[in-house]
RNA sequence: GGUCCCAUCGUCUAGGGGUUAGGACACCAGAUUUUCAUUCUGGUAACACGGGUUCGAUUCCCGUUGGGACUACCA
């Protein structure tokens, strides 16, 4: 097997997509495992499309989920440069050559013109209306054009491309690593662009240069390349490289959650959930998409879900670290059809990874929002409310909404459940247990529990009876963390505080 | 319209000529939990259809249907 080196190709016209990043991935994944090498390139030919920022933003978003680039853009390498808006002579070179070889030409027709092509075609009830072998001979370019024509045209400065002269009636064969041995007649291929009038290759031939002079082994890219795929194969053909081709593999593409069709932003959006990694700022419109990982979602569940969706390792495990994935990754295994995108399994993932940290990790996270808020907590305390929040979580942040009550005590009790369980006992036993529990030392939860069941025998109740009055007139809620654990954190005095509290703001009827 | 790609539970998928078609998420139920959540146990749920090939097809072939991608001087 030769050499692995595959690139992550993305444009900068906005924010990386998460197709786009599991595309990344599974770049990184075949690169890591054979020991080869990762390549960011930017592809910046089309300087309309142009968005700044967006090249910081994919390699940032790269960055947090994992995926190290070994050469390329932000890193260097021995075949810099690595956008292709800096390469520009070198495609220059290469589609002279082919134009010097005769496979390819100048092209001089306006847009108009070409508007003109494809109604005329249209009407003649061609089925696609091309500029290919039977179009190419009524238009204004160098086969129809003489030399000295063409050469003054030139020198004139009138605007024109390079298009691809596309053999008649030729079969094209693809070996595509997923999808198997595809083949195309060229008569379906157009004679695409090579070079813009603003001198920029187009996609095609920025492409394949670039592949080729860096030396990729795999292009692994997206199902929406699939059918120029054959287009490219015969630009290798016709640069002599066909000894040198990649190997390709077009994954499966992200559908949508609901009904069918290309994962969207619209979609997302629609839906709740984010379609980008990090946050961005769209500098157009100035609209912010919120990003997976502000949402919370950590870089390795995010990971481990997007890997799954086209990729199995045909076990039932399930669970799988960044390295996991790189020992067991294989293109084989990569499946054909589409997967719709289930915001559910990755939330589940980020659950199982929230949970696979240790309190103090989880407690720093705590932290971290409270600091925002200017709320002062220890560590310990923190810790404390790690501990009792971590099986009720599944972002991080769901552990400062859930602690509210640990810092703020509740001034309103919900009246439905006071009212079903207050009454003059609940009342005396409230106040029993608060005094019990403010002369208690060392008190924790075992302790708060055994004052609780004494002190309501020695009444002759039982602790049942005011439990979830209990909860209500400490949290506030009808629902949380165990209670018992709820008094260690919140401490004796505050508790007692929060019992006399209620015990004054609510009236026995 | 044309070209190409695709088709197993609601979703991600395993499997493969003879299986009780497996797992996970989601959902539902029960148990545990003084609550909710967790956890545990169980359950509902799939081979798109029609032809072949074959002793036998969900699996192989063809077609149909359905879905998707592409069809720019965008990538």
């Amino acid at each position: 097997m030769r050499e692995v080196r595959v690139r992550f190709a993305p444009s900068p016209t906005g924010a990386l997509h998460i197709g786009g990043v599991r595309t990344a991935l599974y770049n990184y994944l075949l690169a890591r495992k054979h020991n080869g090498t990762m390549i960011l390139r930017i592809e910046d030919t089309d300087q309309s499309r142009y968005v700044p920022g967006a090249e910081e933003y994919i390699i940032k978003s790269l960055e947090w989920a994992g995926i190290q680039i070994d050469e390329g853009v932000g890193k260097g390498g021995s075949h810099a440069p690595y956008r292709q808006s800096e390469r520009k002579e070198i495609y220059k070179q290469y589609a002279q050559k082919l134009v010097d070889e005769g496979n390819a030409y100048y092209a001089f027709d306006t847009e108009a013109e070409l508007e003109l092509m494809r109604e005329r075609l249209k009407a003649q009830g061609d089925p696609n209306q091309q500029y290919s072998s039977n179009s190419r001979l009524q238009m204004k370019n160098s086969l129809t054009l003489s030399e000295a024509e063409t050469q003054q045209k030139l020198n004139a400065g009138e605007p024109h491309v390079i298009r691809f002269k596309v053999p008649v009636n030729q079969e094209i064969y693809l070996t595509d690593l997923i999808r198997g041995e595809v083949v195309v007649n060229s008569s379906q291929v157009d004679d695409k662009v090579l070079m813009k009038s603003d001198g920029m290759p187009t996609y095609h031939l920025a492409n394949v240069v670039d592949d080729y002079l860096m030396k990729i082994s795999h292009v692994i890219r997206g199902e929406e390349w699939l059918p120029s795929a054959p287009l490219h194969v015969l630009l290798y053909q016709s640069l002599g490289w066909q000894n040198e081709m990649p190997q390709f593999a077009h994954l499966p593409l992200l559908l949508k959650p609901d009904g069918n069709g290309k994962l969207s932003k619209r979609d997302a959006d629609k839906m709740g959930f984010p379609i980008f990694p990090l946050n961005w700022k769209d500098p157009a419109t100035n609209e912010l998409a919120v990003g997976y990982k502000e949402v919370g979602y950590l870089p390795e569940a995010l990971i481990n879900f997007l890997a799954f969706l086209g990729w199995n390792p045909g076990t039932e495990k399930e669970i799988f670290s960044l390295q996991e994935l790189i020992d067991e990754f294989t293109i084989e295994r990569i499946g054909k059809a589409g997967a719709k995108f289930d915001i559910h399994k990755a939330q589940w993932y980020n659950q199982h990874y929230l949970r696979s940290k240790n309190n103090s990790e989880l407690a720093s996270y705590l932290l971290e929002d409270l600091k925002k808020e200017n709320i002062f907590c220890s560590q310990e305390k923190a810790e404390k409310i790690a501990h009792c929040l971590r099986e009720r979580v599944s972002f991080p942040q769901e552990l400062r909404l859930q602690s509210n009550f640990f810092f703020f005590a509740p001034t309103q009790f919900d009246e439905q459940v006071i009212l079903k369980k207050w009454n003059a006992d609940a009342a005396k036993l409230l106040l029993a247990y608060s005094t019990e529990i403010k002369a208690a030392k060392n008190l924790n939860a075992e302790l708060a529990k055994i004052i609780l069941d004494n002190t309501a025998s020695q009444l002759g109740l039982k602790a049942g009876q005011i439990l979830q009055v209990l909860r209500m007139i400490l949290t506030g809620q009808g629902s949380g963390p165990d209670l018992m654990l709820s008094i260690e954190i919140l401490g004796s005095e505050e508790t007692t505080k929060r019992i006399n509290y209620a015990l004054q703001t609510i009236t026995i009827k």
